[in-house]
RNA sequence: GGCGCGGUCGUCUAGAGGCCUAGGAUACCUGGUUUUCAUCCAGGAGAUCACGGGUUCGAAUCCCGUCCGCGCUGCCA
């Protein structure tokens, strides 16, 4: 069972690239988890790799997060409790380790080289054998090891991979888990420029942090019995580890950025995406409710599928037992479905909010305001991302451009349309009331008048005054545009049909 | 090559030996509502439960083998 006071779990994100999506959804594991017992959730910086690691990138995942609704208890601007919490403001203390492992036993200075290294790796693979490191420098003399020095060499620190154990955990997620550490070559935790390898800073900081459950993604499966030898040499606390299934592209191959949208930040909330949706989304990627959460009935009665959930709703019904261990493919359509959604549910003045900077953007509207209330309401169950907001609406602000075939619906005729839109086009002259209802009563009665059904009469006005073959109602164009710009439109369209 | 992890409709999944003539969601198709699109409603098609052997009265579910896919095998994380 676990202990509620004692959970405590982490997002390690390395900032060497956009904050992706799988990243957030391991976020949204550790921190449905941590909530569920709570527990705290923390966030921590893995720049270790000063070559790649970049501040705006340790941003971007700071704004991904946050952005999701998934804040973080302890972080890098908190660095009072168990920080600091970016990797590269703790080196002294991985230093520490890796030194005292030295002394201890447990690892080895190594002296050599990448070009060495690299053509002893090719070789093995060549003769077809496991690319393992030979241990070479493990019994190192100490002239041999002076000789290095003398000739300039730094040093890499390798750890010492004991033989014939077995290494063992229990998984969270896959269950007992083995290694053989026979398997594993001596490998490097810290490098000749000083800076340590994620093996050791992440466990070494796990420990430190006080981290109760490491929940990751499969990648680390295989890491997982190295840091446990680490630990095992370090004499630090081990936690639970469960280890995630993968995301992947249509092809089935681990999900990149050249094959799907990744960055939370540029591909999903810039172009529109809700966070509920991703969310919701990112949460059924290899996790279901249990039946009874589903499900008002017991577990054997009637089963009711629940798809919609909100992060509180998440936290109550999360829980390991219910994390799949199979892949899960990463497919858009489901994605733009529970966005489409989450926007036909949002109440029109929030929705309107989140719309603006794209408006904005294309230089439809500059504020807030009555009218752009009005139209984002009229497109709303039509939209898929706020992005889509210009493109729906944009008629709405200028003059549609449109080929004059368009207002000819099917099975109509140029003479019926013309007839249609002139007809129209007077009765709306002498209308004062332009509310939605009364146009609708007045435009099918005129229809039923000159004897043409009420599609051959609304298909050219809706037409006209959009431009599209599809958008909002005719009557609610109407009248949202009011007399003077509606009978404007039509007339420009009876003109484009009498000169076509 | 080695080790590890996986394998139920295109996709996400339900499923813990009989409730399964394998359920839901999405996507797709058809019909209804409607002036178009969308929404909404109804219906349809779509899975030899990777394959082969066991165990059992009975297996998608348990066991063994095979195949396939992916991951790791870095002085990346």
């Amino acid at each position: 069972m676990i202990d509620n006071a004692e959970v405590r779990t982490r997002i390690a994100p390395s900032p060497t690239g956009l904050f992706h999506f799988g990243s957030a959804r391991t976020a949204l594991f550790n921190w449905l988890f941590a909530k569920k017992h709570d527990g705290r959730f923390i966030l921590r910086i893995e720049d270790t790799d000063r070559e790649r690691s970049t501040e705006e990138y340790e941003l971007d995942a700071e704004g991904a997060l946050s952005w999701l609704g998934l804040g973080w208890d302890e972080g890098p601007e908190t660095p009072d409790l168990y920080g600091p919490y970016r990797q590269s403001e703790r080196l002294p203390i991985y230093e520490r380790f890796a030194k005292k492992m030295v002394e201890d036993g447990f690892a080895y200075y190594c002296y050599c080289t990448q070009e060495e290294l690299d053509k002893e790796r090719k070789e093995l693979e060549e003769k077809k054998l496991p690319p393992k490191y030979s241990g070479r420098c493990r019994n190192l003399s100490k002239e041999d090891a002076d000789k290095c020095k003398a000739e300039g060499r730094k040093p890499a620190i390798r750890f010492k991979v004991p033989e014939n154990k077995t290494i063992k955990w229990k998984d969270l997620i896959h269950g007992p888990m083995e290694f053989d550490s026979n398997l594993i070559g001596d490998f490097v935790i810290v490098k000749p420029n000083g800076d340590p390898i994620f093996l050791i800073s992440n466990i070494v900081d796990d420990a430190e942090m006080k981290i109760s459950h490491v929940v990751r993604g499969d990648d680390h499966l295989a890491n997982t019995p190295k840091q446990l030898m680490l630990a095992d040499a370090m004499n630090l606390p081990v936690p639970e580890y469960g280890h995630l299934p993968m995301i992947l592209n249509p092809d089935r191959t681990k999900m990149s950025k050249r094959k799907n949208p990744t960055s939370i930040t540029h591909d999903f909330r810039d172009e529109g995406y809700l966070p509920e949706a991703v969310i919701n989304f990112m949460a059924f990627l290899g996790w279901t409710p249990a039946r009874s959460a589903s499900s008002t009935a017991d577990a054997g009665g009637p089963k009711i599928n629940k798809e919609f959930f909100t992060l509180d709703e998440l936290v109550g019904e999360f829980d390991f037992s219910q994390v799949g261990k199979s892949p899960a493919v990463f497919d858009v359509e489901k994605l733009n479905f529970y966005n489409g959604y989450y926007i036909r549910q949002m109440e029109l003045g929030e929705l309107a909010k989140r719309c603006l900077p794209y408006m904005e953007k294309a230089s439809l509207v500059k504020k807030e305001d009555e009218k752009l209330l009005d139209v984002i309401g009229l497109v709303q169950e039509r939209m898929k991302k706020l992005s889509e907001a210009p493109a729906l609406t944009e008629f709405f602000f200028k003059k549609p451009e449109y080929d004059a075939e368009l207002l000819i619906a099917k099975k109509s005729t140029k003479e019926i349309t013309l007839k249609a839109l002139e007809e129209s086009y007077k009765v709306l002259t002498e209308e004062v009331d332009f509310t939605r209802d009364s146009i609708e009563q007045l435009l099918r009665a005129m229809a039923e008048n000159i004897g043409v059904s009420a599609g051959e009469v609304l298909w050219p006005i809706r037409v006209a005054l959009s431009g599209k073959a599809a958008s909002p109602g005719t009557f609610e164009l109407i009248s949202f545009f009011g007399k003077n710009e509606t009978l404007e439109r039509i007339k420009t369209a009876i003109d484009m049909l009498n000169s076509k």
